[in-house]
RNA sequence: GGGCGGUUAGCUCAGCUGGUCAGAGCACCUCGUUUACACCGAGGGGGUCGGGGGUUCGAGUCCCUCACCGCCCA
């Protein structure tokens, strides 16, 4: 008999295979759902959360698209109405970051290009970056429908963001107002609160005295209130100086007035409980447009909000002397000139956090300035109903208290930016400041109020939040606001599956704007992953010091390994760190796959019979434990449990296929006697078992699957329904368990642990054949034995065997391999090593301590009060290991 | 200040509704070139599950408390 030689190479070469397959899948339209929906079929829809049109792939982004793509693949094979909706989001200020950057390079700014040339030069670069990303997912293996590709800022969602907001207008959920926002001086615009970024500095902490006023208003030489603060600049705004109420050392002062200095304003000194004794003198300066709880204050007491800054952060008139400084000078002046007075008291270091804008690390400066804001509280309300009441569900669960208590605290909506790239708001103002809100791309023909004409009408300049377009997404992507065949096969949608970071700043958003505009919660599920951390990176990529590059990863380990090594890292909600054992850990089990393909194509017999004969027990076993793998991986991915589904098949392939399965499948393939057609038939086993595995793999490492499915395809004469693409296939069926087998198997598994473990310990050469006498516990146990004694033979390297009545353990030496289901030792001269006889003691001791420990429970209240079930498997490992105990000691 | 997590083998982490749950991978030690794979195979050592209380017949698993670490919100 012949056995072909293949072409096969014996280390997988990823890099090779790769982009070939996912050409394939391509061409084969396997990533866009058929033109009608598939009769009967579940539905299963992921919009993909949109990167950054600016951005380019990270190990984040390499995570998101990993665990998509594995449910997706899965549902796919599932035969569910299959949609994963590609996009990404115009993302406005960092896009205006960048640009503004490579303008600058070209001579030119915002301010000379003017809007209309700077946004026509946006949408030149938009055409250079939009695609980059989605390019770089599909190395990945993205399996998305890039023929509904979104980007926030097409036609579609520019109307679905007019219609959002003119919705919420009409139902008032939309004003106009003045609030203090973050505002960034150098992008000159509000940025979010998740834009700015905290940092730890150690600034210096001033104390400044203000002098009392005397009656006539002028400031009292020898009494004064001392304040601190961290920003002496921000006086020029004070309107207050407040202190606790019970705080008995300004009591006396509370109703008395201080005065400004520099602009000698009088600031009424009152009592509120927030104010902080123990920080600094106990007396705070009240600056309500620039500091929020200064703010918050300031409308308790009805203060009046003084702005000192301009759009650049330099002090405006209202500033006096100082007007026209930059916020960092009029500092420095400023606590020049108190020093000057001797007004100065005190100056230390101060450790404190400083927000950041995320974009250009300018620190933020709290500014008061008129917005449009989205009233959140009826939205929310809803938003949380669903989630209390089970409509969509977060996993994992805990975050729901997280969203809960955002949502139970949430503040209206900033949703203006004062930035060019971005939808702008649909509002019209007339001469008399009516406002006219408009969802027509044309705008409104008149004002709503008074009638007058468009042309006298001026349109807001402020843009949109991009939070608010990407609020949209899961339905402007699939056309809303019209009743689309798109919206009506696929929302809502099935799992949301994002990063927990931005669980407020996005999936809070979908889950108002959703509920409100669709009346139907946007997803089911919301599925949060974790960060990835940094890592060393894996060996040959030291020259991105310790960020990990997929797209190096991926030249060097594979799409595969790098998505395998990702999901086992990955618990929802967690942050993992990426290891390069992790990495490395992945490449070798795609390398592992591939060898087992390896053997089994190259052990095909030539030419192939027609399969004869009853399955051997390790074919049976196979069977069996591939029926448990399928509904283990099943359940595993229905439930969302991505990495015990990728370590569970991990075990699988590696441990029940590989080392035991094709290992016993070596013997019944080997066999001398055997006949033409009894070894097509064991041979096609490896094959059938490998291509279901094969299935149950495909989801997390998907193109060495479908490269080994086509090799299998091309190569399996007789298997029926492979021919396809792997991604198309179906997923497998649950078969039957074979009980007996797996028992039977269970038994032979743990004696040939045990006389390998024996030969260890007898210091046997491992590559002598050693004779074998093996005594089984019982009759069951025998016959397991006997069917699978060739398998013993091999995988132990015993022979011959004697194989015992069961119970028949007489002249055990002191070497006994003893197990559940038999004893064994070695026969012959028995090989004693000096350490035998302690190895013996340290055995029967283990055993013994088992016993005893089990005798006590057994004698307890354990007998009485457990359930029945619990105390009889407890009784037969008793008995178990008294039997152990007895072949050991021989008696 | 409020909230939410975490603390399990040298490292990275699993452990669902309390009852083989003390595990996996890597690392480590010993042996091994039997024709899929040394990116491999066989065997092995290693943890009083952060500390202390409590509930229970029984607790990494529930409750209380303390310590340390992290994140979010203010």
């Amino acid at each position: 008999m012949t056995t072909p030689r293949l072409e096969l190479p014996p280390r997988y070469d990823a890099a090779e295979v790769e982009p070939a397959i996912y050409e394939r899948w391509l061409a084969g339209g396997a990533f866009t759902p058929s033109a009608e929906p598939p009769a009967g079929a579940g539905r299963f829809v992921i919009t993909m959360p949109p990167p950054n049109v600016t951005g380019s792939l990270h190990v984040g982004h390499a995570l998101f698209v990993t665990l998509e793509d594995m449910l997706i693949r899965y549902h796919r094979m599932r035969g569910d109405d299959t949609l994963w909706l590609p996009g990404v989001d115009h993302a406005s200020i960092a896009a205006q970051f960048v640009l503004d950057k490579v303008i600058a390079a070209e001579g030119e700014t915002r301010e000379s290009l003017g809007r209309e040339r700077y946004l026509e030069r946006m949408w030149r670069f938009m055409d250079e970056t939009r695609d980059v990303i989605g390019l770089q997912m599909r190395r990945l293996g993205a399996s998305a429908d890039w023929t509904r590709n979104r980007f926030t800022m097409d036609p579609m969602s520019a109307r679905a963001v007019r219609t959002a907001f003119k919705r919420l207008h009409d139902a008032d959920l939309v004003y106009r107002g003045e609030a203090l926002v973050n505002w960034c001086p150098r992008c000159g615009t509000t940025v979010s609160d998740l834009e700015k970024v905290p940092k730890e500095e150690t600034g210096t902490l001033w104390t400044i005295r203000y002098h009392l006023g005397r009656e006539d208003g002028s400031p009292d030489p020898d009494r004064w209130i001392s304040v601190a603060t961290t920003r002496p600049e921000t006086l020029l705004g004070d309107v207050a100086v407040a202190v606790h109420p019970e705080d008995e050392r300004y009591r006396e002062l509370v109703g008395r007035e201080a005065i400004l200095p520099f602009l000698g304003r009088r600031l009424p000194i009152i009592a509120d409980e927030v104010v902080e004794r123990d920080f600094g003198t106990g007396a705070v300066k009240i600056t309500p447009a620039h500091d929020p709880d200064d703010y918050e204050l300031g409308r308790r007491h009805a203060l009046p909000a003084i702005n000192v800054l301009d759009e650049a952060a330099r002090i405006n008139q209202q500033g006096g002397p100082f007007k026209g400084l930059d916020r960092y000078e009029a500092r420095s002046r400023i606590v020049e000139q108190l020093r000057e007075m001797g007004d100065l008291e005190e100056e230390r270091p101060h450790a404190m956090v400083v927000g950041h804008c995320e974009r250009c690390g300018t620190v933020i400066e709290p500014r008061l300035s008129v917005q449009w804001f989205v009233r959140t509280a009826p939205l929310a309300k809803r938003a949380l109903a669903s989630v209390r009441e089970g409509r969509t569900r977060i996993v994992p669960e805990h975050f729901t208290k997280v969203y809960a208590h955002w949502m139970e605290n949430i503040r209206d909506w900033a949703v203006g930016r004062q930035l060019w790239w971005g939808h702008r708001i649909p509002a019209w103002y007339c001469p008399d400041w009516h406002i006219t809100v408009s969802d027509l791309e044309a705008g409104p023909d008149a004002c709503a109020t008074c009638g007058r004409p468009a042309a006298e009408l001026t349109q807001e300049t402020d843009i949109f939040d991009t939070w608010f377009s990407s609020g949209l997404w899961p339905f402007s992507t699939l056309g809303w606001p019209d009743d689309t065949p798109d919206m009506r096969r696929f929302y809502p949608t099935s799992v949301m599956e994002t990063g927990y970071d931005i669980i407020f700043f996005w999936v809070a958003r979908m889950m108002m704007l959703g509920l409100f505009l669709t009346d139907t919660e946007p997803f089911h599920t919301v599925y949060l992953h974790g960060l990835v951390r940094a890592t060393g990176g894996i060996k040959m990529s030291k020259t991105k010091g310790n960020t990990a590059d997929p797209l190096e990863l991926i030249e060097e380990i594979g799409a595969d390994a790098l998505r395998f090594a990702l999901t086992v890292g990955t618990s929802p909600g967690a942050d993992q760190r990426l290891t390069e054992g992790k990495l490395e850990g992945a490449r070798n089990f795609t390398n592992k796959l591939w060898n087992a393909a390896r053997f089994v194509l190259g052990s095909r017999p030539e030419p192939l019979a027609a399969s004869e004969g009853e399955p051997t027990l390790a074919e049976r076993w196979i069977r069996s434990r591939l029926a448990e793998a399928t509904e283990r991986a099943t359940r595993q991915l229905d439930d969302l449990e991505l990495s015990a589904y990728a370590a569970s098949a991990h075990e699988f392939a590696w441990t029940d296929y590989c080392d035991w399965y094709l290992e016993m499948a070596k013997v019944d393939l080997r066999r001398p006697d055997i006949g033409d057609r009894e070894k097509a038939r064991a041979w096609r086993t490896t094959s059938e078992a490998l291509a279901t595995m094969l299935q149950l793999l495909h989801p997390i490492v998907p193109f060495v699957t479908e490269e080994i499915w086509s090799r299998l395809a091309a190569f399996d004469g007789g298997a029926a329904a492979r021919t396809d693409l792997l991604i198309t296939a179906r997923w497998p069926e649950v078969d039957e368990r074979d009980m007996e087998a797996e028992s039977e198997m269970a038994v032979l598994i743990d004696l040939i642990r045990g006389v390998r473990n024996l030969r260890t310990e007898s210091g046997a050469l491992a590559g002598a054949r050693l004779p074998l006498t093996v005594v089984p516990a019982d009759v069951a146990a025998r016959s397991g034995i006997e069917r699978g004694i060739d398998y013993l033979a091999a995988l132990a390297r015993v022979e011959p065997i004697e194989l015992r009545a069961p119970g028949d353990d007489r002249d055990p030496p002191e070497l006994v391999a003893s197990t559940a289901g038999a004893a064994a030792w070695f026969g012959g001269e028995p090989s004693e090593s000096a350490d035998g006889a302690s190895r013996k003691a340290a055995n029967e001791a283990h055993l013994q301590r088992g016993i005893e420990r089990l005798q006590a429970l057994l004698a307890g209240d354990f007998a009485s009060r457990a359930p029945a079930e619990v105390v009889k498997r407890e009784r037969s490992r008793l008995a178990d290991l008294e039997a152990q105990l007895r072949l050991l000691t021989g008696g």
